[in-house]
DNA sequence: TCAAAGCTCGGGCAAATTTCCCGAGCTGGA
DNA sequence: TCCAGCTCGGGAAATTTGCCCGAGCTTTGA
């Protein structure tokens, strides 16, 4: 039988593909046959190369990797989906394997969690890295229910947008569906986490950890 | 002479040292011969191997990556440290410049010009990856000022009860105006500095240190 | 001392947005 | 098949925003 497990790399930074690339290749076993930067490319390549396993960092800009995940499940039902991202949050976690992934590890991990769980994951197997783990765990004993897992995945996805303080009508547009259903979320969400401005939303935000602090300072300079 | 460039990696996640690692040495003229995952393992191992080039993510969670840059510098005011970061902020580029990095190259680079860039440090020569080039240039043109010098004392004040997320109410009520007075400063506010939602005034209040980062961890519900 | 300039405060009012409710069209179970 | 829940958006009232205005200050400087 042919152990080879070939896979496809989705990350916005090449060189960080490229590193994962050289890494994955030192296991025999593993095959990286084609790359993404963004969900769009991902779905197109997923479905011309047909890869054992997605590997992908949800953290795309732009277009959601969630909706590159909901988009190429869709189109094959089967397909396996490792999310491996820089969020320490339970609630991407939990987004993720809503949105149809079978694993979820964070960069923290050990580079030899990656390769298990990629093992894992192309045997259809669940996995979660020991971090996320621990604190989902903790998150169920607390019942300390983060307000976030309140939200569908769409909500959760307009949200990062909204707070990344991209306009009503910009959002409508990556979405494809219409402001008025952007404002509509956008109320829906607030009401959802309880708060009743835009201020307390962007706070409560950064305090989930939606936004990256770093990337707060960054402010790209010729986005949008 | 010896070509090999002896190379210690900085960044806080294993699995993205192990990837780097994996690409540069395919080079045959590189070494890595140590790695860091935070600033003050960077610092005693930069004493201990005396890599020719230190490849760092400022990124660093806690002690700031600028700082170990300093320290190491301080040490040997000959060190040569490139930036790797996945920040396209030229303020970046700029502060790190000034804690002593002889170059800056962004994450989203092309892998060949992450070599190139080590290649040009080895040598001890200034290289800052095109992007936050042309960014800088931008913003030399763009004259960014500080933006909160425009706003007045009585603004200012309004400014930070805002984005300390009080109601419009509250606020009136503290310091004894009308509603409508906090309203319209809001408005006026936002007009100072260029932003159109309150969202963008929230990040905006952050990024010019108004808000109190340490409170927002604070009220963390589920965290530690 | 007077005028000019600038701040604070708030009224007014049209335009825009938010808030809330509703129904239609899916989809995935039970 | 039916139910539940998601997504999407229309409608309409309630609220906020955007912009302009003028009235009282205080400060500055000729």
């Amino acid at each position: 039988m042919s152990n080879t497990v070939t896979i496809m790399l989705v990350d916005d930074h090449a060189i960080v593909r490229e590193g994962y690339r050289s890494l994955l290749q030192k296991q025999a076993e593993f095959e990286v046959i084609c790359e993404a930067g963004d969900g769009n490319e991902a779905y197109n390549h997923y479905k011309q190369y047909q890869p054992d396993v997605v590997v992908m960092d949800i953290s795309l800009p732009g277009q959601s990797g969630l909706k590159a995940i909901e988009r190429i499940r869709q189109y094959d039902s089967s397909a396996r989906v490792l999310v491996f991202s820089m969020h320490q949050n339970p609630s991407f976690a939990l987004q993720a394997t809503r949105a149809g992934a079978l694993g979820y590890i964070t960069k923290s991990s050990e580079p030899e969690a990656l390769i298990r769980a990629i093992h894992q994951v192309a045997q259809n197997k669940h996995t979660l890295s020991a971090d996320i783990a621990q604190a989902l765990a903790m998150e169920k004993l607390g019942q300390e229910q983060s307000a976030l897992d309140e939200l569908t995945v769409r909500e959760f996805e307009i949200l990062r947008l909204l707070v990344d303080a991209k306009s009503n009508q910009a959002i409508a547009d990556m979405l494809n569906i219409s402001p008025k259903t952007v404002s509509n979320s956008h109320y829906i969400i607030k009401k959802k986490l309880g708060v009743s401005s835009d201020i307390e939303l962007t706070r409560l935000a950064i305090k989930m950890n939606l936004v990256n602090l770093l990337d707060l300072v960054d402010e790209a300079p010729g986005s949008e």
